[in-house]
DNA sequence: CGACGCTGGTTAATCGATATACCAGCAGGT
DNA sequence: ACCTGCTGGTATATCGATTAACCAGCGTCG
């Protein structure tokens, strides 16, 4: 291939495939690399001029400082760490996730930092990978996710001295702090206020897996807000939150001789596929059970009929922890105000409970 | 609180906050530095017995190389960057991703590889970025998703001196090597003959954005099929992707007097937005109007009815995609075979077209 | 017996940026 | 004239690992 000429000679030289170092700036600025260093971090004595100068020269030759140098010397990658423990590999597809990582890189882009994603089978595996990465120095600090009864987590990541948030962690304080929860029930509650305002007596709870935090929340939330207008579940079946495991509940619960007029899955997904399998019993949604979802998707303002869900806004929780997190590595940010608790979404897939016996 | 005596003293040292170096490594098993490093490398020339001693050494230790510094003096961070663009932050939810994460996960992780992720509003913003990880000497390599018709990226990043694989590129020679189609069109294809075979000749078509390359080849390989059958789309209507618009085509197309009676999306969420607006319109699936996706979503397969869709395997697509960056990475790995072509997946939403006019 | 070559290491330079300690001017005070 | 203090920089050690160059010891062969 030929060598071709490039239009503007000092210009990031493409191609060429070597980097321009601090001292090359250093050079065309005709200053000390340690002067460059100072003017790029705004730190040190230093002339405005000079300064104008170096930032000039550095433009002028495409260079930012690199990021494994600048790691080694000061201990720190500006690298966020975010595992997602899914028990199989068939099941790649949870939305949360998309939605989380949208509100994350939304405050990690800005300040320059970067998310390192992982996916592991199970906790045994999530531990050792922090402890990799810990030991490896890959990471400044982590987003832990699906906060478990016991979780293992938040010492560990402590004992490595790394900080995390967890999020869905009812408990602000240590090890490390949690995000979006504490109201995470106020969702649930509004769901089966809304429930019973309709006339739903017999409502059944599919759940998550038990040793996830959120689902024993939630299944408390649940249990307590029917308590107090007196009554108890129909049901609460815990889940391993495929969609198989819906339509397997489901159609087992409206089999039942005391059929729930009212079913509240975990999540969309679970809800869509409830519904199906409601369909294919022959009943009518919402006419002969009612179904509520929970995350919001996208999907679920189209269907036929739309679900109501919750929406928990995990984008915003995502932002939360980020900032919190951020603040853990010593970045200057704002408190991280989580102000939308999650809220039920009214849509066409609840509706007055069929009349029948009381 | 309380200092608390660990139970294994030499192991890893939990919470002191100080990792150990290759240094304290080459101290316990009394060698130098670089004997350590030849050690972990199995490279230059060293006894069995003494690797062994470094080895076992370092396990007490809890040492890993620090990837920084290897980093800084190798040139290679052993990271690759995913960068997903989307036009708005609110639409952060494509399944899809979680698919090809776990395709790409799968290959990395076992060699060390992590995976960064960032998410970007346009192309002018993916560039940069790009440019800038370049720049910081943060990646290794870059997977490059969404192929557009002039895609801008594969130049940039040959420019910039870094592999990377364009996913959905027809042409697996220069810049970058694609991955995952020439055989894309397959799905398309097997959908329209099972269409026909089932009587359907009004076929509409609702495609992605215009000038992502996929949408075109789908597109082409819809209307060759057509062509070959002697027919022609009855309509075809590009679409940005997002639920709203599925529905919106939906309803416009079944609302013509020579009404599709199938109609193809270009993925399942899309489709069933779709299903859902045939319904809403008193049209009934598969009866009144056949409905096929693509991705093969868990979802599908417990809707009501059960979505006809394609498998187009992104999680293989992303192994595939993964070894082909590690071989430009100058890894030794299997050439990426990628066996399954998309395939079509019979289900519910298609049926016989509808007796009318012919 | 001495040069040779092999084995199994070690020494020291290096990657690119940062930070500490230091220094050259120069103005001002006495 | 001389010391002081400040401004605006520079020289250099350092972060932790890799690697080229080198070397000690030892068996071997001419």
């Amino acid at each position: 291939m030929k060598e071709r000429l490039e239009g503007r000679p000092g210009r990031s030289a493409p191609g060429n495939g070597t980097r321009p170092t601090i001292k090359a700036v250093a050079a065309a600025a005709g200053v000390s690399t340690a002067t460059v260093s100072q003017a790029v971090n705004d730190t040190g004595r230093i002339s405005e001029a000079t300064r104008r100068r170096v930032l000039a020269a550095a433009a002028e030759l495409g260079w930012s400082p690199s990021a494994p140098a600048t790691a080694l010397r000061r201990a720190r990658t500006r690298t966020i760490a975010l595992v997602v423990r899914r028990p199989t590999d068939v099941l790649g597809a949870d939305p949360h996730f998309s939605e989380l990582i949208t509100g994350l890189e939304g405050q990690l882009a800005p300040r320059g930092y970067g998310l390192l994603l992982h996916l592991v089978p199970d906790m045994a595996e999530e531990s050792a990978l922090y402890e990799r990465l810990a030991a490896e120095g890959r990471i400044d600090g982590a987003v832990l996710t699906d906060a478990r009864a016991d979780d293992p987590r938040p010492g560990l990541l402590e004992g490595l001295g790394l900080p995390a948030v967890l999020l869905g962690a009812p408990d602000p304080a240590a090890p490390v702090p949690g995000v979006g929860l504490g109201q995470q029930d106020a969702g649930v509650r509004e769901a089966v206020t809304h429930l019973l305002n309709h006339g739903h007596r017999r409502i059944a709870y599919v759940a998550g897996p038990a040793d996830l935090l959120h689902s024993g929340l939630r299944r408390a939330a649940f249990e307590s807000a029917l308590a107090e207008a007196g009554l108890r579940p129909l049901a609460v079946r815990h889940t391993d939150f495929t969609e198989e495991a819906a339509v397997t509940v489901t159609t087992e619960l409206l089999a039942r001789p005391d059929r729930p007029t009212a079913l509240v899955f975990p999540n969309d997904s679970m809800a869509v596929c409830g519904m199906g399998a409601a369909q294919r019993a022959g009943l009518r949604v919402p006419e002969d059970v009612s179904v509520v979802g929970y995350d919001n998707l996208p999907l679920g303002r189209w269907l036929h009929p739309r679900l109501t869900t919750v929406d928990q806004q995990v984008q915003r929780v995502g932002a939360a922890a980020a900032l919190t997190l951020l603040a853990g590595c010593g970045e200057e940010v704002p408190a991280p105000l989580l102000d939308g608790r999650p809220r039920l979404v009214v849509r066409e897939s609840t509706g007055p409970a069929p009349a029948g016996r009381p």
